[in-house]
DNA sequence: CCACTAAGAGACTCTTAGCCG
DNA sequence: CGGCTAAGAGTCTCTTAGTGG
């Protein structure tokens, strides 16, 4: 069971691990695309919003929903993800 | 039918629009992990490999697979998938 | 509290000029 | 040809200081 919390940009900042007094800023820059974090920072991110990174750089929706989705299956539910792909590619590929 | 060229990394460079004359070391340094390529070229380099962006940022080795595969899925195959998905995350989400 | 911006110090990348198998 | 590296000019980010809802 996941928790959904909502958080300011502040504060996710300052939960990845940015000093609060430069959080505001420095979040902001990142979500108006004026700067972009770096790799480091992009991980931490990601973890305290419960997403893979790659999630970040997904342009289309259903992609990133399944980006999304996947990480957080278990292993038996992945596999059954993977087989379908196999088994799609195999007729079609 | 996708094909599969084998490239050298100062040729990527230049297939993305690199000057050839600089291509070499910098591919060899984005390899590498010393320098990172700017959003847009990150783009213009997944253009020439085939692949999302969010390819790259797959640390995980099935997600990467899920993420390379699902984007040259046709829109049917991508339908069935995100039904798998739905269709597991309302028993157990 | 919230979102957002300008500007400068400091950190980063890109180019040039190379080495080595 | 291939992969790879150092170093400096130029470019970008992070911090500080601040505005306004």
């Amino acid at each position: 069971m996941r928790e959904k919390r909502k958080l300011s940009q502040k504060q996710l900042g300052i939960d990845a691990g940015i000093d609060p007094s430069a959080a505001s800023p420095r979040m902001n820059q990142y979500e108006t695309g004026k700067h972009r974090p770096d790799p480091n920072m992009t991980e931490r991110l990601c973890q305290v919003l419960g997403v893979p990174v790659a999630y970040l750089y997904c342009e289309d929706d259903d992609l990133a929903r399944v980006v999304a989705s996947f990480a957080n299956l278990n292993d038996k539910d992945k596999r059954k993800i993977l087989s379908m792909i196999d088994q799609i590619e195999s007729l079609e590929g």
